[in-house]
DNA sequence: AAAGAGATAAACATGC
DNA sequence: TGCATGTTTATCTCTT
């Protein structure tokens, strides 16, 4: 029933554990599984309307049969042509839910892939089509009332254009796209509307005679040498894999940059056409991010030890995984600016790429049980270095992991431990005797001291970053006027075209090289072959002569940082108990 | 293959 | 005595 095409729970902890994806990536998975479900539901639905039409039709026919060839023809036709109607709305009906979910982004169809009939989902039923399908319906029954069979006449399988019920849907959104890229494509209508018409000899990745996969543009005389070129370059690889990933990223902007303006024109329109007393013509960000980020204060006057409150709050998602993205849409709508202002403020320092994806991921770590990408002693030190005083208790820091991350919400004594054994076997985190007891600090110089560390637990995920940095060029310069016009940080001088791409990179960089990247305002932090970095991004915590290779960058934490009084919440997930359920 | 780094587990000490 | 805190060692995995 539940298909192979839908990711099993299995598989899907064990993406999450591995973390080969990134927030956003999981985001779109998750997305992506829960648009196959609702798509086979939805094509069940379709099926068991159109067995019922069918039904319906033998039915009438009989009776029409049963009653002699007195009942007149107009009679017949009139049935027939409400048949065609109701097969129309069921065509209709289902024309629009899938686009409405390709629209939302949460659905991808892939060429040959779903067995749907793309071409009448996407452009619906035409007439002549209508008439051909209402033929073989008819000839299907004539044949069948000859066969006095009429049990299999429902079984319309027969009735090309109409068996919705194949669930060849795709297995992996991921690695479907590699399937559809690797050679295996038809000349289907082809999904959404971002890519090209086809004809007989095209192929979405080939166009001008350029290879279109992200950062080849090869050139070809034929389009025989081009699939060659596809199967032999952008086979099933770990390269093709990311980049196939990079791309979904970006189709993530893109459908959040599309929401945005939709946004934008309604609130337009609402505004020329509506005179609201309230300045609410323009859309509001959906509470938790507004609220979150205008909400500062709240923390800084309260203890982290205080109050331990429920799990979830009123601004806290309860469904983390589907309000992360409403989430990130409203953020990055709305949120940025106010966001980098206490960023900037609180660290003195500009925005940098991290923002956004943090900002995201934030989010997404606080609510989703999935393991941050970045080691305990970068998370301890962004919990120290976040503090007002820079400094903090051991509780302390137990309360912003649990505060900060619903993966540490559960295997307390696992991460405490693992929290405690670093604070202790690494030099940069010094216990200093306070007033009200022992706080730790961090050692700024011995972090960065540090070599450059792997991502621990996400080698595939910097795999991907790392490929991704050279996938720059292949991002448009629409794409990126887009953003820019909306104010989503982009760097020009980098090649790297998303602003999720370039920040994802970053703060996975960061990550690597494990610590603050201050006084690299030069824009140096950006490695050999590796996007450059924007110059502005500067950090001034302290300065200090850096080895050129060690220069680190704290950002993927440090826009973790950026949490507000709401995220604080004011409890303590003391322990792992009681916590669990939370998701 | 070796070394380094990180995660995890666990033993142990200390202080409240 | 129990618990929190802190130190240390061992082992494993992964990357370089």
């Amino acid at each position: 029933m539940m298909t192979p095409q839908v990711i099993t729970p299995q598989q899907m902890q064990q993406i999450l554990q591995q973390q080969v994806l990134s927030p956003q990536q999981l985001q779109v998975l998750l997305q992506q599984q829960q648009a196959l479900m609702l798509q086979q539901q939805l094509q069940e639905f379709y099926k068991k309307q159109q067995e019922q039409l069918h039904l319906q039709l033998l039915q009438q026919q009989q009776q029409q049969q049963h009653a002699g060839s007195k009942q007149s023809k107009e009679q017949v036709s009139a049935q027939q042509l409400a048949f065609q109607q109701q097969l129309l709305q069921v065509q209709q009906v289902q024309q629009q839910h899938l686009l409405n979910l390709q629209r939302q982004g949460l659905l991808t169809i892939q060429p040959g892939q779903t067995g749907l009939p793309l071409h009448s989902l996407t452009q619906g039923m035409i007439p002549a089509e209508l008439q051909q399908l209402w033929k073989e319906v008819t000839n299907a029954h004539v044949k069948e009332e000859h066969n006095n069979n009429n049990n299999s006449s429902s079984n319309n399988n027969g009735h090309r254009g109409l068996d919705l019920s194949s669930p060849a849907t795709p297995k992996n959104p991921l690695l479907n796209q590699h399937a559809s890229t690797n050679g295996q494509y038809m000349s289907h209508k082809r999904e959404g509307s971002t890519l090209e018409e086809p004809s007989p000899n095209s192929h979405p990745l080939y166009g001008h005679g350029v290879c279109k996969w992200p950062g080849c543009e090869a050139v070809f005389d034929d389009f025989h040498s081009f699939l060659k070129h596809l199967n032999n370059e952008h086979a099933l690889d770990d390269r093709s894999t990311a980049q196939c990933r990079v791309q979904m990223q970006v189709v993530q902007q893109l459908e959040l940059q599309l929401a945005k303006d939709k946004e934008r024109l309604q609130a337009m329109m609402t505004h020329l056409h509506v005179k609201s007393t309230e300045p609410k013509a323009t859309p509001q960000p959906l509470n938790l991010v507004s609220s979150v980020t205008l909400s500062k204060s709240a923390h800084e006057a309260s203890s982290p030890l205080s109050l331990p409150q429920t799990p979830t709050t009123p601004t806290t998602p309860l469904t983390p995984l589907s309000q992360t993205h409403s989430v990130i849409t409203a953020n990055s709508l709305h949120s940025v600016a106010p966001r980098r202002r206490f960023f900037s403020e609180k660290y003195n320092m500009p925005i940098s790429p991290g923002t956004d994806y943090i900002n995201q991921n934030k989010d997404f770590y606080m609510n989703a049980d999935v393991r941050p990408p970045f080691t305990y002693a970068s998370l301890i030190r962004q919990a120290i270095l976040e503090s007002p005083e820079k400094q903090l208790t051991l509780n302390e820091i137990y309360n912003w992991f649990t505060r900060m991350f619903a993966y540490f919400r559960r295997n307390a004594a696992t991460w405490k431990n693992a929290v405690r054994h670093n604070l202790s076997l690494h030099k940069c985190f010094v216990r200093v005797e306070n007033v009200k007891g022992a706080v730790w600090t961090v050692d700024e110089l011995e972090f960065q001291k540090r070599r450059p560390q792997k991502i621990s637990g996400s080698p595939a995920l910097v795999k991907n970053i790392q490929t991704s940095l050279g996938y720059g060029p292949t991002l448009s310069a629409a794409f990126q006027a887009s953003m820019a016009e909306n104010n989503i940080p982009l760097y020009t001088t980098a090649s790297i075209g998303s602003p999720t791409l370039h920040s994802l990179a970053h703060a996975i960089r960061e990550e690597m090289n494990g610590a603050m990247d201050h006084g690299n305002s030069n824009g140096s932090d950006s490695s050999p072959g590796r996007s450059p970095l924007p110059a502005m991004h500067h950090i001034s915590v302290k300065e200090e002569p850096l080895d050129p290779d060690d220069h680190e960058g704290p950002l993927s934490l440090v826009t973790t940082a950026n949490h507000s009084p709401d995220f604080d919440h004011h409890r303590d997930y003391d322990d792992d108990q009681g916590h669990d359920d939370m998701l």
